[in-house]
DNA sequence: TGTACATCAGTGAACGCGCGTTCACTGATGTAC
DNA sequence: TGTACATCAGTGAACGCGCGTTCACTGATGTAC
């Protein structure tokens, strides 16, 4: 059967004729937009890679290829909308968890777990968000889709390690949290390690003085 | 002018009729296969993915596409052997690195700081490094074109950090060391970080009790 | 309330593209005599 | 040393594939009167 359509049977009224007719589906208000960002993610969900094709995003949500051009100009533009969702839900698990923990270094420590888990969960979305540069409109931060994320990874080092923004102990802090969360990232995602708990969790505390390696 | 021939000029003896022949390039002793796994290894370098297509690597080696049959059953052996050559290649920089810095903490240093400046310097190559999972054939201890950096990063683990293999603290220390080097590589080579090699330097020592973050 | 009409969100056919792979072939090379 | 011949590393044409995108179109929806 061929999604695309809705089918209306008519019974003629003075013969016995019968007629099948079938009609474009018609999505109202910007509900195919919001349909198209959802089969995507759905799809990205499934996939480890990042290959997502515009034909099959509209394939999967029973819709023609040219109709994804009525809300998106182009393929890309599609691919930035799915890496904003992505932001979006990265920031928000983020937060949640840093509250959850009730803040400071433990909150800190938390959020970096979500990070990882937020990759594990949607790994073709994760590697989306990693690879795609979206416009200056979409981030005006710093023209990446975890902006978000990096935003709050730097008030932390700030804040809850105490480092003078810009030192070059708050650049490395930075820059060895976030490479330590992509890093078991990538790794599970490539299929190069395990993806074991308790390793996880040994390791996603922040190092300290009596961190005992 | 096509590449894939070699061009003969003969002038005729009898009248003044000049006989230009193409005749196929030829190599011998399987040249070409060296050629094709050169040849795609330069395209790997020039490139930040590792989209590599066999009838790029043929072109750019100036032969027909189906001339790599007689060298590769298929596309995926092609790669198979570039990842092959750049396990090798990892596990040489990595040794050399060790060596120069005398070995022991200071060589496990200098070991991931040569890593990542790999990773840096192949950037096609060290992605599909990690993407690509080789037959067990060629990979027998964990089917990775990296197994050979697996491998001394269990023995320094164990040797220069003085870990009982197999322990939980073990099995965390490698995973520490190897997600921060892939990390750092991977922010960088994706463009999420600037390469900046004080930050990476001061970032690439083994944190210890004294390691003042 | 009914009608005429503009709008616009869908449609399928078609385009050109590069891909991996197969095929039948050709002609240079190396070997046996 | 010269000749006949098998081998095999190349060739270009062709295949089917899925892709992003364009095009002219259709018909349901919403609006003005």
């Amino acid at each position: 059967m061929r999604l695309g359509y809705v089918y209306s049977v008519n019974m003629s009224e003075n013969d016995n004729s019968v007629n099948i007719k079938k009609k474009p589906k018609r999505y109202h208000h910007g509900d195919l937009r919001a349909a198209l960002i959802k089969g995507g993610l759905e799809l990205l969900k499934d996939r480890a890679a990042d290959d997502l094709s515009l034909r099959e995003v509209a394939r999967h949500v029973g819709v023609s290829a040219t109709a994804v051009y009525r809300h998106f100009p182009d393929k890309q533009a599609l691919l930035y909308a799915l890496c904003g969702e992505g932001a979006e839900e990265l920031g928000k698990v983020q937060m949640a968890a840093m509250e959850d923990a009730g803040g400071g270094k433990a909150g800190f420590e938390a959020s970096g777990r979500a990070y990882v888990y937020f990759a594990l969960e949607n790994p073709g979305l994760y590697r989306l968000m990693m690879s795609t540069r979206p416009p200056a409109e979409l981030y005006e931060k710093d023209g990446t889709a975890v902006s978000g994320a990096m935003q709050l990874l730097h008030q932390n080092v700030s804040g809850i390690l105490g480092m003078e923004a810009d030192s070059l102990s708050h650049k490395v802090a930075k820059l060895h949290s976030w490479a330590l969360v992509h890093g078991i990232s990538m790794l599970i995602l490539d299929g190069l390690v395990e993806p074991e708990g308790e390793v996880i969790d040994a390791l996603l505390n922040i190092p300290t003085k009596d961190h005992a390696y």
